[in-house]
DNA sequence: GGTACGGCAGTTTTT
DNA sequence: CTGCCGTACC
């Protein structure tokens, strides 16, 4: 058993552990990819346990397809019986499996085609989008799919609720819609299993004395629905095995709740708990720095992070003027470390907390020719011409699909408008066909133009005849060529246009690849396989390239040096989550997370000005910056004046988890005259009875109070980001400024949801 | 039924 | 600034 010799003492007590649940916080860098894939090797090599009833749980299809391979190399064939991936490929597993009969239409929808069925839905319950944005509606409807909240109960709970109660209605009709379309969405991948288990004791029976071993790897970021379903399973065995890190969870926003890995002890009152502390990826300074950020949040179960490496060079933070000079110096310390060291463009990341970001970058690196490749973003398969081609396949499964038969039906232009798709949605429902079958009798009967309509349906049916003879890629190939789609693309003969029939062709070869690597596999394997992947899954580090991320994806990542951009308050932590200490908490953990992937080198940059919406603002450097205790960073900033008191500042208050609003004073022209004496430009917040974020830029001492600036004070400098109450409206924020003086008018969001553009000589808005 | 243009909302993070 | 959607006209 020789990958039991590489174990430190609590990870061999981990992967030997005995029959029982266990739970295993594993700290950044601890090595628990290696305890989890051994302690799979030991149980089938040691303890005699049938590969076929593990049931092992990744957060990423990368992560699963690495395990399987090292799997491979531990267990040999073995590896292939075990049941490995995510939840929502595994959730889906399950219900193809179980979906004997009609488990030939069952599409899995992505967030495009979610947003598409909502307004299909909305639009037939009369309820105009423009009241209710879709994508709000979605988010509700995605939220409650992540506590497991079916229409029903949702409606239950929202009685009361005048839009709650419209968005139960809308979450009822999409969700009939799903069924009726054999359609499956994110969310039902977890809880259609849970609904099938719950429904079916017997089949829940079945899985459970199948599965006698559950592991579950990042297991502090397990939503509410996931962590259902993992208990339906484990329930009776109690042969749990989680992994995880609280100081690692980032996905609260998207339902993970922390609370399934802090309550791990009370739902298994049996549960041991083992801790991996050592660090075997950072350096020393690394690992004390990323630690002096996390200590901040007062919300964690403790834990203490050490590491024999050696101690390694301090931190590096450095301030560019502005974004492109940002990227110019994350270029040139790049160009510093491939020249001093060994370093290869492979062995760096930069990391950023939002998508858009990323051009900037990505401009100045065409620009000095250095390779890179962007994870995240538009995947591949979200391109307009991809997606296309994607919903004729799935039209060819699934007739019934109707966003994606509305896509494609009139793309090429073949006279199907409006009028006429409603004509075959009406025909197909009366005689009870499907989409295709109704075209064919609107054709037959005269009711549509066969010469336009017969591309769409001849290409569709040629496809379904030869399904069982002919490869998937040549088949997609003849079905985006006879469709017309190709013919409609090169016609166009813009550069544009050229570069879409491009990326159909890698279309059609990363099917022939899917093909090679899954010989057994049909349309419906191919579908469900772009349906779940994710860039990160496709990222091999092959060549010699530079790697740019969000910090979100970086997770479970490590690279040698990194670069941590857009260190700005309002951008990281991001604005949207200053009004809650919770998403601040949050906030720490992502630059947790982003410190700790670094294994020797971590530079942290920030531009002073920033431009967001076309609009450039001065910026403020993140607290995170100023929460690492000095001695493992090394500060490439003039200090003096005005930041050193922005890191006083920060330094005095950033640790009590409350938020300061610094947009406030970070805009345009207020920062160029700041004094460089040390005049106390930033006061404490006073924080008596309003929350705490009357923190503004001025000369004026004696403006400090609140309470004296009125609107009247028509001078006064408004500005996007302050907190304002509203005589009417109550608190709220400012998001938009247009015009000067008297003429200004401010666009303003009200905590009780109102959003209102007011002129401020008559709105009388006091600062909060 | 197709197309051209104008207005406006949007960007936090993703399986 | 951009991309999407709705409207008005062909």
């Amino acid at each position: 058993m020789p990958f039991l010799k590489r174990l430190n003492p609590v990870q061999h007590e981990a992967v030997t552990y005995g029959d029982g649940p266990l739970l295993i916080l594993a700290g950044a860098g601890s090595g628990k990819t290696s305890v989890l894939t051994s302690r799979i090797a030991y149980l089938v090599e040691r303890a005699g346990v049938d590969p076929s009833s593990i049931f092992a749980v990744t957060f990423t299809n990368k992560a699963a397809g690495e395990m399987s391979e090292r799997l491979h190399d531990l267990i040999g064939h073995k590896a292939h019986s075990l049941w490995l991936g995510t939840f929502h490929s595994l959730g889906l597993r399950i219900l193809r499996t179980e979906a004997s009969a009609n488990s030939h239409g069952l599409t899995v929808y992505g967030d495009d085609d979610q947003k598409a069925l909502i307004k299909e839905s909305m639009a037939a319950l009369n309820i105009p989008d423009k009241a209710f944005n879709p994508r709000n509606v979605l988010n509700k409807i995605n939220s409650a799919k992540n506590e497991n909240i079916g229409p029903e109960e949702f409606a239950a709970d929202y009685a009361a609720d005048f839009l709650g109660e419209r968005v139960a209605k809308i979450y009822t009709e999409y969700q009939r819609r799903l069924r009726k379309m054999g359609v499956l969405d994110f969310g039902d991948l977890i809880c259609e299993p849970i609904k099938l288990f719950t429904e079916k004791p017997e089949l829940l029976e079945k899985y459970r004395s199948r599965f006698r071993y559950i592991l579950v790897d990042e297991y502090q970021d397990t939503n509410k629905a996931q962590y259902l379903l993992t208990n339906l399973l484990a329930k009776e065995s109690e042969n749990l095995f989680a992994v995880g890190d609280p100081d690692q969870s980032i996905y609260a926003w998207r339902g993970a709740c922390i609370k399934n890995i802090l309550d791990f002890q009370s739902d298994y009152p049996d549960a041991a708990i083992l801790k991996l502390e050592q660090n075997y990826r950072s350096t020393q300074s690394i690992l004390s720095a990323a630690n002096s950020i996390i200590e901040k949040n007062s919300n964690r179960m403790e834990k203490a992070l050490w590491t024999d490496n050696p101690h390694g060079s301090p931190a590096h933070y450095e301030e560019a003027l502005n974004e492109y000079e940002e990227a110019r110096l994350m270029i040139r310390l790049l160009k510093k470390l491939a020249d001093k060291s060994d370093s290869a463009y492979r062995d760096s990341a930069v990391f950023y907390r939002t998508n858009a970001q990323s051009r900037v970058f990505e401009e100045q690196l065409i620009r000095e020719g250095i390779p890179y490749v962007i994870l995240g973003g538009t995947r591949f398969y979200d391109r307009k011409e991809i997606r296309d081609a994607i919903a004729y396949l799935r039209v060819v499964l699934n007739p019934n699909d109707s966003i994606s038969f509305k896509r494609v039906v009139n793309t090429p232009p073949r006279k199907i408008g409006k009028v006429t798709l409603g004509n075959i949605i009406n025909l197909g429902a009366e005689r009870g066909v499907d989409l295709i079958e109704a075209m064919k009798i609107a054709c037959a009967e005269g009711r549509l133009n066969k010469t336009r309509a017969a591309s769409f349906v001849e290409a569709i049916e040629s496809f379904r005849s030869e399904a069982g003879t002919e490869r998937l890629s040549e088949l997609t190939l003849r079905l985006i060529e006879d469709s017309g789609y190709m013919m409609m693309l090169q016609d166009e003969g813009t550069d544009e246009a050229a570069e879409r029939v491009e990326n159909l062709f890698e279309l059609v070869s990363a099917i022939k690849d899917y093909e090679r690597a899954n010989p057994d596999a049909g349309l419906a394997d191919f579908l469900d396989h772009v349906a779940l992947i994710s860039d990160v899954d496709s990222f091999v580090e092959n060549s010699d390239r530079l790697t740019l991320m969000t910090l979100h994806s970086a997770k479970g990542l490590e690279f040698k040096n990194v670069f941590m951009t857009g260190m700005e308050e309002g951008l990281f932590p991001h604005s949207r989550s200053a009004d809650s200490p919770d998403e601040l908490e949050e906030e720490r953990r992502l630059c947790y997370v982003g410190m700790t992937r670094a294994k020797e080198r971590l530079h942290l940059l920030s531009a002073r000005s920033r431009s967001v919406y076309g609009e450039s603002s001065y910026r403020l450097r993140s607290r995170f910056i100023d929460e690492i205790a000095p001695e493992f960073i090394e500060l490439h900033t003039d200090d003096s004046g005005f930041m050193r008191k922005n890191r006083e500042y920060n330094r005095n208050n950033s640790d009590n988890g409350v938020y300061l609003d610094r947009n406030v004073y970070a805009s345009d022209n207020s920062h160029s005259d700041s004094p460089s004496d040390s005049s106390d430009i930033f006061t404490a917040p006073d924080n008596t009875h309003t929350a705490s974020d009357e923190v503004y830029y001025t000369n004026d001492e004696s403006q400090l109070d609140p309470s004296t600036h009125r609107a009247g004070a028509s001078s006064f400098n408004w500005r996007t980001g302050m907190r304002v109450t509203h005589p009417a409206f109550g608190p709220g924020v400012i998001r938009a400024k247009e015009g000067t003086g008297d003429d200004t008018k401010l666009t303003v969001s009200f905590r009780n949801g109102v959003t209102k553009k007011l002129v401020v000589k008559y709105a009388n808005l006091m600062l909060a």
